[in-house]
DNA sequence: TTGTAAGCGTTATCAG
DNA sequence: CTGATAACGCTTACAA
C-alpha cells in the first residue's frame, strides 16, 4: 500500500522545494519552463491529485454542498438529488446526502455535523417535527455563519434565504378545475394536516378552484390524515361514506389508497369516479389505472437548487444580500385516472 | 455574519495559548481544574465546534464514507443508502453520496474526486458500464491507496474486498420453486444480459430450480433485456408469444410490465398466469394485483456493508488483511400475483 | 500547570 | 526563476 503522493515527495524526489512544485503545477509563468516540464511530466506519471482537505482548510471552502431530507424513500426526494447532483458534479462540487428521518433533533444534529466544516452550504426540506415545532434556530445560526441555505418544497416564511417551490395553490387548482372540467360534482380531498405546509397549500387550491367555479365547499369532503400508518384505513372509511365522482389526493400514495379503496366499493376509476394525485412518481406512471397526477418536476427543483447555491457561493460574499424564490410550474399529467 | 470560533480566539480571547484551550476543551489532566473550567464554559456559551476538516488534516481521516451508486430512483439503492446512513450516523460517520448513472467514467470521476482526502472509504455497487468493459483499475487503485472498499449487490470477483450480496441464486430457486409448486408448467423468464452479474445468478437460479425438478429447460422461454428503454415492447412480444402459465422476472419493472402485457393478452394474474418479480420496492407491495417478490433487504444490506467499512476503518491498519462477503438472504414475499 | 513548536498538504507572499 | 516562510485550525510532544 503506497500512501498517496504529496508535493512534498515530489520536491523531495526532483530536488526542487514545494512551492516550485505547486507552482509548477498550477502553471505559474514564475516557473522555468524546463523545470516546470520535469515536474509536470512527474506528476502526471505519478497521478498526482491535490488533496482536498488541504485545499479545503486553506481556502476554507470544501466545494461540497450538503443536503439534509426527511426521508429518502420517497421518490420525489430522489429526483431531487439526481438534481442537485446533476448540476454540482458539472460544477465540480460533491454532494453530501444527510437524512433527518423527520425528526427535529436529527436535522439539528445533521446540520452541526456538516456545519463544521463539511460543507459550504445547504440544501434543505425541512423535517415535519421542525414545522410542527416552527423551531429554526439550526437555520438561522447556519446563515449567521455565513453558510448559504436554499429551502426546497417544504419551506418556511420565517426564514430569509432562497428557496425553490412549486405553486402548490396552482397545481391544486389546475387538477381540480380539471376534475370540474370533466363533469365532476362530488369532488373529495385527501390532505395532511396543516402544518405540513404543502398540504396547507394544496388544500387552499382546492378550495380556490371550488370557489372561482361557484361550487359551495362542504368540509365534509376533506380528509385530513395525520400518520401515514393508519392513512389506509381512514381513507376506506372516507371514500365508503361520501359518494365521491372525483378525489384529489394531495401525493401518490393517499391517490393509490383511494382507488383501492374506490374499487373495493365497487366502483370504476376512471368510469365512475376520476382519481388525481400529487408528485410524478414511478408509481403514478405504472400503476393500473396509471394515475393522472401534478408533477413536481423535483429534478428540475434539485437543479435550480443548486444553481442557486452554487451561484451564492461563489459570488463574493461582500455582495448584497437579495434572496429569491424560484417556483417551479406543477404540470397536470393526464394519465389512465381520470376520465377524458 | 460572524464567522466561527476557532481554538485561536478563544485563546486569545481568555489570554491563554492556543494549547491550553485545545487541551482543556479535551479534558487532559495537564490542565489546572480553574482554566479547565473556565475554558470549557466560554466554549459552551459561545458554542464552540471543532472544524472538521482540521481535524480530518490532522488525522489523515475524515470520518466519512463515500457511497457511488448507478442511480438512485431505483428503490433498491435507496433503502441501501438509508442503511448505511443509519449506521453511519450513529457512529459519528457522515455519506457521502455520488452517482455513476451507470457510466464508467463517471464513476471513475467520481471515484478520484472523493478519494483525493474527501472520504477515508467506499460503499459501491458498480456501474452496469464498467462491469461491461471489466476495467476495475480505480477500485485497484484505492485499495493499493489504503482505502477500505465494500461492494454490494453489483460485485465482481476480480476485486479481493468486502462484499455484501444477496444469494441471487437461491433466490431466484425459491421463485420459481414457488411457481412449481402452485402447479405452473411453462415458466418464462425475464432477465437482463448476462454481464450485469445478478442477471447471471438469477438466471442459473432459474435453471437449477428447472433441473431439480425435473423440468427440461426451453430456452425460448428466457429472455433477456438489453436496453430498459424499450424493454416494455420486448416484453410484450414475448409475453404474446410463449403460452406462459408463469413468469420470473428479474426485477420490479420487468414484473410489471409482464403483468401489463398478461393482460392485454386477455389473460388474468394471477388466475391464468403467476408473475414472480425480485426487488421489493413500493411498486410491488402498492400495484394492483401486489406483487409476489424476492425481497431483496436493501436496507439491511446499506447496514451490512457500512458496518464491515467502518470496522475496516477503524481497526488498526496493519492488521491482517482479510475479507468477508457477508450474503444476505432473500426472501420470498408472498402476494397477490401468484396463485395459492 | 502552561506554553512553544512542529506538522497535516496546500498556496501566497515575499526574498533571494 | 526559485525557495523560504507563514497561514488555514487543530493536536501533541516537548520545554519551561
Amino acid at each position: 500500500m503506497k500512501p498517496k503522493l504529496t508535493l512534498k515527495q515530489i520536491a523531495k524526489e526532483l530536488d526542487v522545494s514545494i512551492s516550485t512544485v505547486s507552482k509548477a503545477l498550477r502553471d505559474s509563468n514564475e516557473i522555468g519552463e524546463d523545470t516546470r516540464q520535469k515536474i509536470k511530466a512527474f506528476a502526471k506519471l505519478y497521478n498526482y491529485k491535490p488533496n482536498n482537505i488541504a485545499l479545503s482548510l486553506k481556502n476554507r471552502k470544501t466545494k461540497t454542498i450538503g443536503i439534509i431530507i426527511p426521508e429518502i424513500v420517497h421518490h420525489f426526494f430522489t429526483t431531487v438529488i439526481s438534481g442537485v447532483e446533476k448540476v454540482a458534479n458539472e460544477r465540480g462540487y460533491n454532494v453530501l446526502v444527510c437524512l433527518s428521518d423527520n425528526s427535529f433533533d436529527k436535522e439539528v444534529l445533521n446540520m452541526e455535523m456538516l456545519a463544521n466544516g463539511s460543507t459550504d452550504g445547504f440544501i434543505m426540506s425541512l423535517a415535519k417535527e421542525t414545522m410542527q415545532k416552527q423551531d429554526y434556530h439550526h437555520l438561522m445560526e447556519a446563515i449567521n455563519h455565513g453558510m448559504p441555505l436554499v429551502l426546497f418544497d417544504r419551506v418556511v416564511d420565517e426564514i430569509s434565504c432562497d428557496k425553490v417551490i412549486i405553486d402548490d395553490v396552482i397545481g391544486a387548482k389546475k387538477a381540480v378545475q380539471h376534475l370540474l372540467d370533466i363533469g365532476c360534482k362530488r369532488i373529495g380531498l385527501i390532505s395532511t394536516v396543516d402544518y405540513v405546509s404543502v398540504g396547507k397549500l394544496r388544500t387552499k387550491g382546492y378550495k380556490e378552484a371550488l370557489q372561482e367555479n361557484g361550487v359551495a365547499l362542504d368540509e365534509d369532503l376533506i380528509l385530513k390524515i395525520e400518520e401515514i400508518e393508519n392513512s389506509e384505513r381512514e381513507i376506506e372509511d372516507f371514500i365508503a361514506g361520501k359518494k365521491l365522482d372525483g378525489v384529489f389526493a394531495v401525493n401518490e400514495h393517499f391517490a393509490i389508497s383511494a382507488i383501492k379503496a374506490i374499487q373495493e366499493n365497487g366502483l370504476r376509476v376512471p368510469e365512475d369516479v376520476s382519481v388525481i394525485g400529487f408528485t410524478d412518481g414511478e408509481l403514478s406512471k405504472r400503476f393500473i389505472p396509471s394515475l393522472t397526477t401534478v408533477s413536481q418536476h423535483g429534478e428540475r427543483m434539485g437543479e435550480e437548487a443548486a444553481t442557486m447555491l452554487i451561484e451564492k457561493l461563489e459570488r463574493s460574499a461582500t455582495e448584497d444580500e437579495h434572496y429569491k424564490t424560484i417556483i417551479v410550474e406543477a404540470g397536470l399529467v393526464t394519465r389512465n385516472s381520470t376520465k377524458s
